[in-house]
DNA sequence: GACCAGGTGTCCG
DNA sequence: CGGACACCTGGT
């Protein structure tokens, strides 16, 4: 077991921040998460901390990290236009949203299905697909590992289309055999500056610009990058009619990004005007 | 049954 | 080069 108290650390806000498709509500106060070849529980404490099931060793190499612990997400909100209304309030609104380091190839995957799809709907699919050609993880009976590329890339269409993927399925297997043979190189790419990641990413069949935004945020880690979804652009035409101010938040802009796609989803605009 | 959901590729003008 | 339009599938 270890236990975290850090204010800017919600599992909750996490969960549902739409940004990870493998970590789910698995009881009143308790969430579970595949992710790292791992299963890791999480649960809400009283205290205002998070107990996980893992050990301090395990919590040090492993999770610290992948939930982006040394990121000081305070620092960010901190760094917030005094005069942005709109943005301050979000930003306090979704405080302990944090970005998570998830696995590049996952989250490519994974965002390719998520096109004209809702957020359970996507977690279905991505489900079924480990379930069914993922493997076991270790330890566990249960819990499979998210399939890797080579597994992916091996299978009939049917047989990706059978965990209703619709004509994403296409997509999905072109990724895989591109990332299977070496084409795309997600090592490789994990290196390349930002503009260079993103055409490599535009290459692969099914992934146009929100869903290279969001693999290279989510997936490479570059919390410069800003994904324009249809709620973004909602908030963007209502709130920033002149623009949002992008280049005073480089180096941030996706952390900012989570921040009004949180809000806005969470219909606290609405409220507050009615 | 029409319509939409965290888009993309294609085809028009 | 911007703007329609189709596309799988499950839900309202």
């Amino acid at each position: 077991m270890t236990e975290i108290f850090d204010a800017d650390f919600d599992i909750v806000k996490i969960a549902e921040s739409g940004q990870c498709f493998r970590l789910n509500q698995s009881g009143e106060n308790t969430y579970k998460l595949t992710a790292q070849g791992r299963v890791l529980s999480a649960e809400r404490m009283r205290s205002g901390g998070v107990r996980f099931d893992c050990t301090q060793a395990e919590w040090d190499g492993v999770w610290c990290s992948y939930f982006d612990m040394e990121t000081d997400y305070a620092a960010i909100r901190a760094a917030i236009d005094p005069q942005d209304a709109y943005l301050t309030a979000a930003a306090a609104y979704g405080a302990g949203i944090r970005i998570l380091r998830q696995d590049p190839w996952e989250a490519l995957i994974s965002f390719i299905l998520s096109q004209r799809k809702n957020i359970p709907a996507i977690k279905r699919c991505v489900e079924t697909l480990c379930v069914r050609f993922g493997e076991p993880v270790p330890g566990h009976v249960q819990e499979r590992a998210f399939p890797g590329a080579e597994r992916l890339a091996g299978l009939e269409l049917d047989c990706l289309n059978g965990c209703s993927l619709g004509y994403r399925g296409k997509y999905a297997q072109a990724a895989a055999r591109m990332v299977a043979s070496g084409e795309l190189d997600l090592r490789k790419l994990a290196v390349l500056p930002d503009d260079a990641l993103f055409d490599a990413l535009l290459r692969v069949p099914g992934v146009g610009k929100k869903v290279a935004e969001c693999t290279m945020l989510f997936g490479f880690h570059r919390l410069n990058r800003f994904p324009v979804d249809v709620w973004i652009e909602r908030v963007l035409t209502r709130e920033y009619p002149g623009g949002f101010p992008l280049s005073r938040y480089a180096g941030m802009a996706g952390v900012l990004q989570q921040y009004l796609f949180y809000y806005e989803r969470s219909g606290r605009t609405e409220e507050r005007r009615s």
